[in-house]
DNA sequence: GTGGTCTAGACCACC
DNA sequence: GTGGTCTAGACCACA
């Protein structure tokens, strides 16, 4: 499901774009499956349809999505864009992480432990 | 600035807890200073005054803030709170990005080599 | 100047762009010259703000302008990039005289031999 | 389809001479067809009728319609003519074509080899 | 129905 | 002033 947070600084349009490509980068959405039409989606997330229309034809732009008039927007993208997008977001999340971790006041070695603890758990609890 | 996501899961009074809860232990509400007033801050969040006695409520509960009756809410809390939330922040900032990375499909090594590598990149940062 | 054909079924927004992108590969916008603000450009025009703003936006995207927030838009652009579009403008060019020419039944014979006409007639009045 | 350029420094008049011409020559229009009435087509083209009225006389008096009064224009030429305008249409349009690779700084040779590989182009597409 | 284009406005942040 | 975002509609072509 998509979220809008409307009194963030961040535009409708740029939320709503990087939840879908998260989606489909992660396998959410899978190839070649039609996305929901603009006007539903509109309607479902109470905006406008031309920001929806933004959302998408950037996407298109940046080979996420084709349009095929009349029928509608579908996922489509190369396996190569698609893994260097993974390795671009997860550069971001590392990055977004590390901002907020220096803002509260962590060093880089507080911050290398907390991230090896909680992947130690994570693989515990993966194996248990 | 504080934001609101009305389409998220975690109820507004949450989402605002825990971004003021955030403000305070990185030290942009400081020590006691007065925190906006209930209906001002509910004016200008768009948010029923409820909410937000609710948010401050139980930020004095947990030690964050202090009602002087007639005066407003004030920052207020000790030292040794402050460092043990700094720990508890770190922790969950780790398991989002964590949980987020693994939802892309990162390996832990793969985690932790991103993690190390935007380290040392904006340590050089800060010595340039 | 810049001039619309409403009635045309390329879309006003694309014919602006093909205008405005001739006129910086051709030189008669030069680097780092501002346009023409957008309220200012689609008064003159008589279109719509967000058409002439849909342009400008596109022509960025292409590496023709580049937005100063709240100063305008300026002709910024590589000269690999100039060099490029004008190749691949001519061919465009080409391509467009050729079919028409087709169209009236002219054989390619013909066609050459009208180009190599026309060319040492202008030739002939450079030397004039 | 005809269309109008507003913003043209080419009368309208003009404009539609050439584009019926233009479909006379190349076949749109044919030999002894009745032209569209020249009120339905001011009204279609939201011009007004003595505008219509000129565009058809000046087709009547170069020989491309004939008025049978009551009826209406009809296609009527002689093949000579057709083959003599097809010719001056050409010329036209290598002219147009010149003129604008030449504003681009495409130097005779350039134009002429350009002009070369797209024919060789379009005659192996219609080979295939 | 679909997307594609366009209009006529609004409010915002930045300068 | 500037561009940036967003809304609330319209009409069109295509399928």
């Amino acid at each position: 499901m998509l979220s809008i947070n409307s009194g963030s600084a961040v535009p409708v349009y740029e939320q709503l774009k990087r939840q879908i490509r998260l989606g489909i980068v992660s396998g959410r959405y899978r190839q070649g499956c039609r996305m929901p039409s603009i006007r539903d989606l509109a309607a479902k997330l109470k905006v406008n349809p031309n920001t929806i229309a933004k959302v998408y034809r950037q996407l298109e732009v940046d080979e996420f999505l084709v349009s095929k008039a009349g029928s509608g927007f579908f996922v489509e993208h190369s396996p190569e864009k698609l893994e260097q997008t993974r390795g671009e977001l997860l550069c971001d999340l590392a990055e977004e992480f590390i901002t907020s971790a220096v803002e509260l006041g962590a060093s880089p070695e507080v911050i290398k432990n907390t991230v090896q603890k909680r992947l130690e758990e994570s693989t515990y609890h993966d194996k248990a």
